[in-house]
RNA sequence: GCUGGGGUGGCGGAAUUGGUAGACGCCCAGGACUUAAAAUCCUGUGUCCUUAGGGACGUACGGGUUCGAUUCCCGUCCCCAGCACCA
């Protein structure tokens, strides 16, 4: 051992130990219990950043520990690395996809590495590799075996000068992100996977998982899933004295948006509430206006016309949308009440949700009473407060400032007068059912999943075009419908495929004609939606994964990752899982029992604004003034320039990233992982500052310090010694003090590891090392039991370290252990807490008075009461403010203080 | 606006769910060692008052419950995240 700490050197020497020793590699064993821990995996940007490190950190943190309680722990790592990074390197630099992306990989698994990640390398798995995306494409089929894989024509974002289609992020304010000119919608062909078939389990199934996802996930799953429970209610339409033009289907609106030429459907979740309908409102896109348009007054079709336009524009998400609309001139049947109501276009109802269409209820729906405020539309109050009496309700709702959504009893509604809304909503909803006008309903937010890119660097879509046989899947037998070597990478146009003769010419698997392939790929989501279950089988040829091997592994114990994912990802994933269940590949429905989201890691920011967009000055070139507690006063550029600043994620662009190269590199691994941790919880954001690490290293040091004092008077090897002291051997003063501190260190570990904390156990070896330190005598004049309580510590705080620094830990073990075979080889545990040892013989009990803490008396934990009232009593703070004064009583709590109160 | 999570020293953050607020670390100051520096070690470090012993105040703010509140209840303010006319 040497004196002093070389984190390079005992990182290298142990990295090296690991992969030689195939120390990671998981295998089934019936014997252990099995853990598996997941991080999600990595993009292969090129580089690894802060956000990564602390992800993995964390994740490595729990595998170790699970290892060290006797699991059998699966801990693998894959490579996301399909995605349009790739292609867009292609486009500027003109390199190869597969090559940039397969550098980038070898890049970042030497990041991995040095980090000395505990990942089981065997098992990786590389999305843009065909053996994987072959299982994409075998899903695929799957799925369209089983109705769920879909085509149909749908909008898109289309930038014309670039002529490509845009996500909506690149067409984020209705312009293009890369030219800037403003783009339209243009219909475009599309697979789509049902996910809509399975919003009420991904729903319901929650309830399995709630207990271990934040709550936050949960919350936004379930508000972007949105279902709601109402009812379809069918309006008659007149054209007011003529006929009315037949309303077509038009494809992509729910497909009962249209029940008939001359009805309309609204959805309502409060049908108690539709005696005080006042008017149908449509969305501007509705089928029945586009279809009635040439036969609207002038100033009808151009209010429609003018509202379509602003509908189509980006919202602008600071300010309030004013309510719009005009009215038709059509009219509307009220069903319950036979009363003709006005059919009015307005802009506050969405075609994409429901039916596009809603019956308007000024007096009980907030946004249905500001549009009828604003057109003077009649507002009349149906639903009345339970202790308000029946005569008073009309005059009520003209007086009302706002409208009142709460339930109550119904009132105006004829035959229904007297309800509750409860009441009301079920048997009206039955009353529509039986007399054929309408249907219970439950509506969703939730779309179904468009997957078709038209990039290249995705998983062919595994599907051929005939012109005799139509829509043919390709065999199972004839996957993977590989991608070609290369492809004209313009950035523009529809899918480089479609350019590449050799791959979309090819024949019909039906008839053996000639036919065309899709030249669409697969959106990315796909492949990380069952990448979990490809790491229990990596190299399977003929299935995804052996669903034996899986049943074994998954589900995964412990996912950890980025709260970004809390809604596409985890979704897709638990969709992907349902499906795998409905093919029986897997005997579950959910495929994370735990989720934790990480918080991010962020740094401060330097830049100025030149045309609304942020120039970002990398922080080493920036001089910064600072006040006394550290906050900027101001910063300035090399050049004078006054710059504003700001703390964001950490990436770079904004040149705020820190290097994890660059931190192992000065600081070691081992400190870089433990600091990550140590600096805040988890699931805080977290804020990079370079002093804190060095706290770190120091660590570290003392640790090792400890060791190299102490390690000739440990000289003998741990396994020569029982674990228990042998009788005879009296264990006191600062011996036993220290075993206490030992002990009481142990259960505070397990504890935090268990509630998934990995700030608070750093802080308690940091305890434990300080109590080592202060130990207060010299290995030389130590005496057996001072050499064994020195020894149970330092090696439970060896193997708690584990966990955070594991190269330090493994050297420091090697030592007291006296073998380099390794901490798993040794079958070492984590250490066992003993309650006798924890306790203290003497605690500190504060004496208050009055609730104010006057005084402390040091007795045994197990004092009587009475005498503690003694000891108390007598204490001479506490009779300063005792003497003279009334006792009125004494309150103590065992173990934790005494107060007396006083008149 | 709605929903969720927060607000504790100069900073990151602890606090066994009602029981000594500020663990641990960073920063800063002083000291030891050194020719010097680095490293290391020791001491101090919530605010205010006090010659000392000590005292008063203190967990966003205002109330309340309690012997006792960072913790529970009511009200207010502020911050962060998500959603945003979802009928």
């Amino acid at each position: 051992m040497d004196e002093k700490y070389f984190a390079k050197k005992i990182e290298q020497k142990w990295q090296k130990i690991w992969e030689e020793t195939g120390a990671f590699h998981a295998e089934i064993d019936d014997e252990k219990p099995k853990f598996y821990a997941l991080e999600m995996l990595p993009y292969p940007s090129g580089n690894l950043h802060m956000g990564h490190v602390r992800n993995y950190s964390a994740g490595d943190a729990l595998a170790w520990y699970k290892r060290l309680r006797g699991f059998n722990v699966l801990h693998p790592i894959g490579w996301d690395s399909f995605g349009q990074p790739a292609e867009d390197a292609a486009v500027k630099r003109g390199v190869n996809p597969r090559t940039w992306t397969e550098a980038n990989i070898e890049t970042m698994r030497g990041q991995l590495q040095r980090l000395g990640i505990s990942y089981d390398w065997r098992r990786q798995m590389y999305a843009h590799r065909p053996d994987y995306y072959k299982f994409d494409q075998w899903f695929f089929l799957k799925m369209y075996e089983m109705g769920l894989a879909y085509k149909k024509m749908t909008q898109v974002n289309w930038c014309s000068t670039d002529q490509a289609t845009l996500s909506n992020e690149q067409a984020s304010g209705g312009i293009c992100w890369r030219c800037g000119n403003s783009v339209t919608k243009k219909d475009l062909e599309q697979w789509f996977l049902k996910t809509t078939a399975y919003t009420d389990r991904l729903l319901d199934d929650m309830a399995e998982i709630e207990d271990g996802w934040p709550a936050s996930v949960i919350k936004r799953q379930q508000d972007w899933m949105g279902r709601s429970y109402g009812a379809y209610v069918d309006f008659e339409i007149k054209a007011s004295g003529e006929t009315l033009f037949v309303c077509p289907i038009v494809d992509g609106i729910t497909s009962s948006t249209d029940v008939g030429k001359d009805r309309v459907r609204i959805f309502t979740t409060r049908i108690d509430t539709i005696y005080g309908a006042n008017a149908i409102v449509l969305a501007a896109e509705h089928p029945v206006i586009q279809a009635n348009m040439d036969n609207f007054a002038e100033e009808v079709a151009a209010k429609i016309a003018f509202i379509r336009t602003e509908n189509a524009k980006p919202a602008d998400h600071e300010a309030e949308i004013e309510k719009d609309g005009i009215d038709t001139g059509l009219k509307a049947i009220n069903p319950f009440s036979h009363e003709e109501l006005p059919v009015w276009v307005g802009n506050y109802v969405m075609m994409n949700y429901g039916t596009g269409a809603v019956m308007s209820v000024p007096a009980h729906d907030q946004r249905d009473f500001e549009f009828a405020k604003k057109f003077g539309l009649p507002i009349r109050q149906v639903i009345s407060e339970p202790h308000m009496e029946h005569a008073h309700h009309t005059m009520q709702a003209l007086a009302l400032e706002q409208a009142f959504p709460d339930y109550g009893v119904l009132v105006h509604s004829d035959y229904w007068n007297g309800k509750t809304s409860e009441q009301a909503k079920v048997e009206m909803t039955e009353y529509a059912e039986k007399h054929k006008f309408g249907e219970g309903a439950t509506t969703y937010r939730l779309r179904d999943w468009g997957i078709s890119r038209q990039r290249f660097w995705g998983s062919p879509i595994p599907i051929v075009y005939c012109d005799r046989c139509g829509t043919v899947p390709e065999k199972f037998e004839d996957l993977p419908v590989e991608l070609p070597e290369t492809a004209p990478f313009t950035g523009t146009g529809e899918s480089p495929l479609a350019k590449v003769p050799e791959f979309y010419e090819t024949t019909c698997p039906k008839c053996d004609g000639p036919a065309r392939r899709e030249t669409d790929t697969m959106d990315t989501f796909v492949d990380s939606s069952w990448y979990y279950y490809r790491y229990t089988d990596a190299e399977n040829e003929i299935l995804p994964f052996d669903p034996a091997m899986a049943a074994y592994w998954t589900p995964v114990d412990q996912y950890i990752g980025g709260d970004d994912h809390a809604v596409m990802h985890l979704i897709y994933a638990r969709f992907w899982t349902k499906v795998m269940y409905d093919l029986g590949l897997v005997p579950f429905a959910e495929p994370f029992k735990r989720l934790l989201t990480q918080g991010m890691v962020v740094g401060e920011t330097f830049f100025y604004e030149s045309g609304g967009k942020r120039a970002y000055i990398p922080p080493a070139e920036v001089t910064v003034e600072r006040d006394g507690k550290g906050r900027i006063l101001s910063a300035k550029s090399k050049d004078g320039l006054h710059l504003k600043y700001a703390i964001e994620r950490m990436s770079k662009s904004k040149g705020n990233g820190v290097d994890p190269d660059e931190m192992v590199e000065i600081y070691g691994a081992d400190a870089a992982r433990l600091f990550i941790l140590f600096a805040a919880p988890i699931d805080n954001e977290l804020v990079w500052n370079e002093a804190g690490i060095e706290g770190g290293v120091r660590f570290l040091q003392r640790v090792w310090r400890l060791a190299v004092k102490w390690q000739a008077a440990l000289a003998v090897p741990l396994a020569a010694r029982s674990s228990v002291l042998d009788d005879g051997i009296v264990v006191a003063g600062n011996a036993k003090k220290l075993r206490q501190k030992t002990h009481q260190t142990i259960k505070r570990i397990g504890d935090s590891f268990e509630s998934l904390q990995f700030n608070t156990p750093v802080a308690a070896l940091m305890e434990l090392s300080n109590a080592i330190g202060d130990f207060g005598i010299d290995p030389g004049n130590a005496t057996e039991a001072d050499v064994f309580a020195v020894r149970e510590a330092l090696t439970a705080l060896t193997l708690m370290l584990t966990p955070f620094a594991p190269h330090t830990a493994e050297e420091l073990y090697s030592v007291l252990v006296g073998n380099e075979n390794g901490i798993i080889a040794n079958g070492a545990r984590f250490p066992e807490y003993s309650e006798e040892l924890a306790r203290a013989d003497e605690i500190e009990f504060p004496v208050q008075v009055n609730g104010k803490l006057r005084s402390r008396i040091v007795t045994a934990p197990e004092t009587s009461n009475e005498d503690l009232e003694k000891l108390a009593l007598a204490d001479a703070k506490v009779r300063e403010f005792t003497d003279g004064k009334e006792i009125v009583k004494i309150i103590i709590v065992p173990k934790r203080l005494v107060n007396i109160v006083v008149a």
